[in-house]
DNA sequence: ATATTTTTAGACACTATTGTCCAATTGGAC
DNA sequence: GTCCAATTGGACAATAGTGTCTAAAAATAT
């Protein structure tokens, strides 16, 4: 489903989930103060009382939402970690193929998106949440593709002293052109996720690739 | 002056800066919605009726805002990209000194920390306004840097098929850790620009130094 | 010293939002 | 069909913010 024409409400959904997906596009427009409860249901095509019954009030809601999205947002990605090549034929191949994978998932999953958005712009209101997010999500996700890489160096693959940096740069070279061009609101293709992804491993392993 | 002490205004500037200062930092602070005239009138040390005699209305207030960063941001970069090594007898050594001059100003420099939070929050209110901005903030950075590199290619040092994309990679690899680490409200210290200049430059020259 | 412009503080109407209360309605379980 | 919980819509007070107006004060120019 897309942000844009999700204007009606999926009614096979929990109120509750409808609740925290409405919510979570128009913190993420609006940031939190701009974001109104009433907004919120009528985009979750639900009453604002019952908003009020599930969550408590705003500071309730705002902390479900990124709960919600931190965990499912762990939980698709450990799934797209299981295709990390390990001792691949092709190595170029085969790794840009999952960082297509893997850049598609970040740019097109909403869930991905919004709690990216979230946790820029309201870092300062709540600093103990995203801590917690970066610990367990960004941060957990690094260390998942610092192990992958350092399988494939010690496979004979790759060569660096340090694996974190590796996967920061790694994660750094994907993302390079979605930040400057795409994060202002477009989103990238399929096609265009794996023209970044291509550019991207052919310059990590220009840099980190056994010789 | 440090975001965090400024809250004595600074009666030596005009009125005008002093209101656009403090807006920027409201409006990085709180969004768009968030920040209230009051807020700005108190943090500049002046009446909420002379900001409105001055920029109109709000939209006016962010739309100076924004224009007056943009242009000093410029500036500012222009003055620093006059010392990219061009002819340089150690390549590593240079670039990691220019990289780490570089990196200090992107994260410490007040006017390009807002432009970007900014430009990330509000994009969404105003297109027209951020399209101008990466025009010609973030895209003609990257053209200078672009730039620059080809000419490092030309003189023998460095070798690629797309200087734009060196621009955007070389970029991306500088600022990995801060994305990571320090956006959430902290700011590294000159060593620490220092150290992730270093590693930024010796995987990019890893990647496209001449062999 | 005087005239002119800028600034100030506060009052004001207007709107938007939060969070609460409640009576009426719905929908599922049994 | 009856019961119980969830939900609804609407009214409500309380609060906060925008933008306007005004008369007094301050700064600036002449």
């Amino acid at each position: 489903m897309d942000i844009e024409t999700a204007e009606t409400p999926d009614l096979a959904k929990s109120k509750r989930d409808r609740i925290l997906e409405a919510a979570a596009t128009v913190f993420c427009q609006d940031g939190y103060t701009g974001a109104s409860i009433d907004a919120v249901a009528t985009k979750a095509g639900v009453s604002r009382q019952t908003i009020y019954n599930h969550v408590g009030d705003k500071d309730g809601l705002f902390k479900d939402v990124v709960a919600a999205l931190t965990e499912k947002s762990a939980a698709n990605f450990l799934l797209l970690m299981e295709d990390f090549p390990e001792r691949p034929e092709n190595l170029e191949a085969e790794l840009t193929a999952f960082s297509a994978r893997l850049l598609n998932h970040v740019t097109q999953n909403k869930t991905s998106r919004w709690l990216l958005k979230l946790a820029e712009n309201e870092s300062g209101r709540y600093p103990e949440l995203f801590t917690v997010w970066r610990e367990f999500g960004s941060g957990r996700k690094r260390s998942m593709v610092a192990a992958q890489l350092s399988q494939l160096a010690l496979n004979g693959y790759l060569e660096f002293d340090d694996a974190a940096l590796a996967a920061r740069q790694y994660l750094a070279l994907l993302t390079a052109e979605w930040r400057t061009e795409f994060q202002l609101g477009r989103f990238p293709s399929e096609e265009e996720c794996a023209g970044m992804a291509e550019r991207a491993v052919k310059t990590f392993l220009r840099a980190f690739a056994r010789r």
